[in-house]
RNA sequence: GCUACAAGCCAGGCUAUCGCUUCUUAUUUAUUUAGGAGGAGGAAAGUCCGGACAGCACAGAGCAAUGCACCGGUGAAUAGCCGGGUCUUGAGAAAUCAGGAACAGAUAGUGCCACAGAAAAUAACUACCCUCCUUCGCCAAGGCUACGGAGGGCAAGGGUGAAAACGUAGGGUAAGAGCCUACGGCUUUUGAUGGUAACAUCAUUUGCGGGUAAACCUUGCAUGCUGAAAUGCCACAUAUACCAUCGCCUGAGAACGGCUCGUUCGAUGAUGGAGGGUAGGCAGCUUGAUUCCGAUUGGUAACUUUCGGAACAGAUAAAUGAUAGCCCACGACAGAAUCCGGCUUACGGCUUGUAGCUUUU
RNA sequence: GGCUUCGUAGCUCAAUUGAAUAGAGCAUCUGACUACGGAUCAGAAGGUUAUAGGUUUGAAUCCUAUCGAGGUCA
C-alpha cells in the first residue's frame, strides 16, 4: 500500500525551466498571504514549490520556517487535487509565494492552503469542460 | 543581592503520529517497498584578513597600483596570537597595578595651518642699542639732546593663538642673544656593558630651523590575475546566417588578464550590436595544514613532539519540519552551499574569578 | 558566492582639496492682509550630519569598525 502523505522529490517543482516559464506564462490568483501561480499540462504529475521573497524576510531563518510551514499544509491536504488530476488525466505545475510581511501562525496558514486548492480544483474543473 | 568585565561549559529533553535527505542491506529491477545508520553553528553571519585547491599566464625588464611598517617568537599564512621594548592615559606618596598605540621618515621635496596676532616659517615688522648728520629745546657756552635721516648690531621684549625659533639661574655687553657657564630636557656620532633583537645604562661627541605623512609623498618589504557561477568530462541543441566598424601580410587584432617595451600567434579574421540554441547529468564535494579528550617532550607563553582513544552534514528552487501531550529555567542570537585558520559583530542560561554599589550582622 | 555605491531638517537636495552659527526649496507654526478662506508678505522653529571610536588645535568631510538601504555579475 503507498503513502498518502508524501512530498519526494519528483512531487516537488525543481526544473528552472519549468519555474520561468510558470512566471512568465502561468496564470495566477491570490489567497491572503500567498500568491499561486500555476500552469495545466498534459503529462500527469502534480509539482509543487514554495517560496518567500528575501525582501520582506532578511533572515534566512524565517524564510526556511515559511516554507516549511508552507510545505506541511500543501502535504496534508494535496489529495484531493491529485484524485481530480487523476480522474481528468492532466498535470499541473503549481508555485506558492508568500507575500504578507510578518510569520502567521501554522492554523491560518493550513486553512488558506485548504481555501487554494478549492480554488485550484475549480480551475481545473472549468478547463476540462 | 545587583551591575560590569574575563574564562569555561550547554545550546531544551522525552513519547506518539505524519513527513524530508544521504549512505547502506534485502527485495524487485520503469524502480518501489521494508529494515539499519547519519543529518546545521558558536557564531553556520559580516566578508575584514590569511591560505589550501583550480584555471589562465609563467624569456625578461621598466612603470604604475595595492597592502604592510618597534623587536623576537608562533604557525601553511596574515593586519591573527604569545612574549618583550618604547611612548602614553588613569590610579597611587612610591614601588607598582590596570588599560591604549596606524610605534619608519617632517634635516629629500611640495602643500596646508581659518579667526586672532607684528609674525604661522630662508624669518619680516615694531621696539632696543651704537656711530655719523641736521638742530627744536636747555645751558655755567665745554656740551647734553627730543624728533627726523644715513649706516651698523639682528637679539631679548611685543597682550594673540592649539602651536611663536630649548627652560631656569648667573656671567657677559653699547644693547643683547646658547655668546659663555651650571643644572635640566630633547637630539646626533662613536665606544663600552647587558640583551638574539627592539632597547636600556654609562662615557664621549654634535646640535637645539613649530605642527601636519588617518595631506601628497619618500624609504624599506610583500603581492601575477581570476574565483566553485573556478574548472574537467558526458549528453542535448543550433546560425560558418544578419547589421556596423576595422583589416587581409606595408597586418586589424589576439595572448603574456593594470600599462609600456619586447616576444609569439595571426586571415571561411577581429570587435561591437541585435538575435538563435542549451541551461540536464557526473566529477570537483567533503577525512583534512582536521577537531576534541587523556598522557607525554620542549617552551615564560602562543604553540609544539610522540602515543592512545573518539568524532566528523553534504543539499542543488536547495534536506533537520509539523501536530498533540508531559517536564523544566518557558528557550536568546540565529540556518551549512568548495574547504580550512583567525578577526569582528549578535545573543539566552549555568559555574568560577575580579572590581564597584547596596542591605544585614 | 563575488564586486560596488550611498546614508545630512518631516520630504527633496546643497555644503566634500578639513576652518568654526551646516544652507536652499516644499511642508509646519506665528503675525499681517481679508467679512472668512486661499494666494501673497514678514518672522520663527526644526539637525548629536546613520552609530561608535580614532587622527587633528579643529571632522559632515580623513581613517577604522558596526548598522541600514540600494545597484551589479550566470
Amino acid at each position: 500500500m503507498p503513502k498518502q502523505f508524501t512530498l519526494g522529490k519528483s512531487e516537488r517543482l525543481k526544473s528552472r525551466k519549468a519555474i520561468d516559464e510558470l512566471f512568465k506564462n502561468g496564470k495566477r490568483f491570490t489567497v491572503s498571504p500567498f500568491r499561486v501561480f500555476f500552469v495545466i499540462t498534459k503529462q500527469t504529475e502534480l509539482q509543487f514549490g514554495a517560496g518567500v521573497s528575501s525582501k520582506n524576510f532578511k533572515k534566512a531563518v524565517d524564510r526556511n520556517k515559511i516554507k516549511r510551514l508552507t510545505r506541511e499544509a500543501y502535504r496534508l491536504q494535496k489529495n484531493s487535487l491529485q484524485k481530480l488530476l487523476k480522474e481528468k488525466e492532466k498535470g499541473l505545475n503549481l508555485f506558492f509565494i508568500y507575500t504578507e510581511k510578518e510569520i502567521k501562525e501554522y492554523q491560518h496558514i493550513y486553512l488558506q492552503t485548504e481555501k487554494a486548492i478549492k480554488k485550484l480544483s475549480a480551475f481545473i474543473n472549468e478547463d476540462i469542460s
